[in-house]
DNA sequence: CTGTTAGCGCGTTCAG
DNA sequence: CTGAACGCGCTAACAG
């Protein structure tokens, strides 16, 4: 029933001592004495104390705790993001905070609303689709609170960003189409007002280029990024089209195209090659198993937080962008008969 | 450059009033002046005041934050889980502060350390596969602060359980199995000591006896729920056992008995009939698609997030478990053909 | 090496 | 209806 909490003075009292001694000697301070030092250790696990964070931070105006807004926890991308910050922030003391923005702008506004009321010392974020304007990071900049952003980024706000070789993930893709033979390729893109996509949508324009194919923008689905999307996109493509490859934006709509596809009696790879971006867990397993682009979002992760880490406390952030490489991983959804085979196991 | 943030007490000076006022007013304190009330919140918002949480849940000993523990952060029915308790918290003014213990009981141990230095109002919790010994939760009960646990529980701790009904999962897969024709069904279990994956074998056991089928022990293999250990079990088992169906704990085990089946050119389902656990995203989209059995994680989760706040501030917490139905997904990996279709629709 | 003093920002008495 | 005073638990000056 001992609904007291242990404090500093608590275990002060307990060794004649003053909570400062206890303070410091719980912070390693080498001021204190170490024989006092070990005691108070002892004497604190003895008693059973937790340290009060609040408190510390309030009076040391540091924070421990690092904020992180993402679109969505339930994403594979996201969620191994995150699984790659805290691998390297726990250890180092830190906490994370996280929220979702639900891709809505009004939540990503009260998200920033509330770590700020929370005080952490730092904040990571990916934009939701929604986000357009950025005026609500004002207050965070102001407040000299880094901010790193990542994946979906704008240039409009300074500090660092990190982020996938988009560019370099959709021209891969698309050169990889045309090798295997590919004449008319269709693109399947999100909205282009969101750097990852537009730079994909930049890729395939320019690996076309590369080939000497000229663009056609009728090939182009804008906002296709799901399955049900996919499916609708290859069918009325189809209808007035001659297509024998899609490059999708998404792993989602590439699944649509292929389900689409199979339900048409269209042969893939055979009649129409397919690839798609993100590397989902579900791409390995279809059939045919789908080519995709590999983003290492743990390895982002890791990346993030070291950056985030060395910024706390400094004055000015740099304005860097960083790039996360990206690896085209194909598989039978791509191939031609007499063409490289690289599989990828996961799970 | 105003690294200074705004306080109440900066606020008070600005309207000539003083500390407590404001501090009154920005709480809805009804013995504050209506018009002094809107004064305040009018200023506030002017001078961009944002509250300072640590501050005032230090003082009032209160705390708006929630601690969530949970395996892996990366995994479908988690991230869901977690979905559907920020749902309903986050519009409630809490926050939640996620933490994973990697199924390594030292990390769960830790994680509690740093929630109860965050002085968080309340823990919920889902333990790691390694936790069979519960006295690093004997400081959580002793605060009174109420913990909640789902899915892996223990009734060694008092306190609200949530879980799925995995008895009944477990019961109606087997069952399903049998009323497809299955004699032989092989049973690929979790490690037994966590509760999921004992209700999930004591169903399967259940429903074999109602239909008057000897249990074989040498049908079951444990520890299985992963894609290469369920491989790997279905080809030894079909060494030197006749099965001709399989209850897998875990859809990726029984993606991974799938996989191997395919490649021995045994026949699903016509030859051995399979189910799975947690309908998995990639559940629906392999060939042939896999039944098995919905958890409904975001609704567990609002659930977990409305029984936590509830016992918020209460002295006593009632000592419950409470079930959260699961529903069989029938789909062609266990199909006879004169059975009953449902097929479910993701993404 | 340790004690003293003074807050961090806020909420809550107790007066008036 | 509002002000004055105090303290939540901790850290950081300044002494000695």
């Amino acid at each position: 029933m001992a609904k007291h909490r242990i404090t500093i003075t608590d275990i002060a009292k307990e060794m004649g001592v003053t909570p400062s001694t206890v303070s410091r000697a719980l912070a390693g301070n080498e001021r204190v004495s170490l024989k006092t030092r070990e005691r108070v250790i002892a004497v604190a696990k003895d008693m059973g104390y937790q340290p009060n964070v609040l408190a510390s931070s309030l009076r040391s105006g540091r924070s421990d705790t690092i904020g992180m807004i993402v679109p969505r926890i339930n994403r594979h991308f996201f969620s191994n993001v995150i699984s790659g910050v805290e691998a390297i922030l726990n250890p180092a003391g830190f906490n994370l905070l996280i929220c979702q923005s639900h891709e809505r702008v009004e939540d990503e506004r009260k998200a920033i609303h509330s770590l700020l009321s929370n005080r952490v010392g730092g904040i990571i974020i990916s934009h939701s689709v929604e986000t357009k304007s950025f005026n609500h990071y004002n207050e965070v900049l102001a407040e000299d609170i880094p901010l790193v952003q990542f994946d979906r980024v704008t240039d409009e706000i300074g500090g660092p960003r990190i982020v996938n070789d988009n560019f370099l993930g959709g021209m891969r893709s698309t050169r990889h189409l045309i090798k295997n033979g590919c004449k008319r390729i269709a693109h399947f893109a999100g909205s282009l007002h969101v750097n990852v996509y537009k730079e994909r949508f930049d890729g395939y324009k320019y690996a076309l280029e590369k080939a000497g194919i000229v663009f056609d923008s009728s090939l182009v689905v804008d906002n296709c990024i799901l399955q049900d999307s996919g499916s609708q996109a290859v069918e009325i493509l189809l209808r007035s089209e001659k297509i024998d490859g899609v490059f999708a934006a998404s792993d989602f709509s590439a699944l649509g195209a292929i389900k689409k596809l199979k339900e048409m009696k269209v042969v893939i790879p055979g009649e129409v090659k397919v690839t798609g971006f993100a590397n989902e867990p579900f791409s390995d397993l279809v059939d045919p198993a789908l080519s995709s682009v590999e983003q290492n979002a743990f390895e982002m992760g890791t990346q993030i937080a070291r950056l985030i880490m060395e910024n706390i406390g400094k004055e000015s952030i740099p304005d860097e962008e960083i790039h996360v490489p990206v690896r085209l991983i194909v598989r039978e959804s791509s191939l031609s008969g007499n063409s490289e085979i690289r599989i990828k196991k996961d799970f």
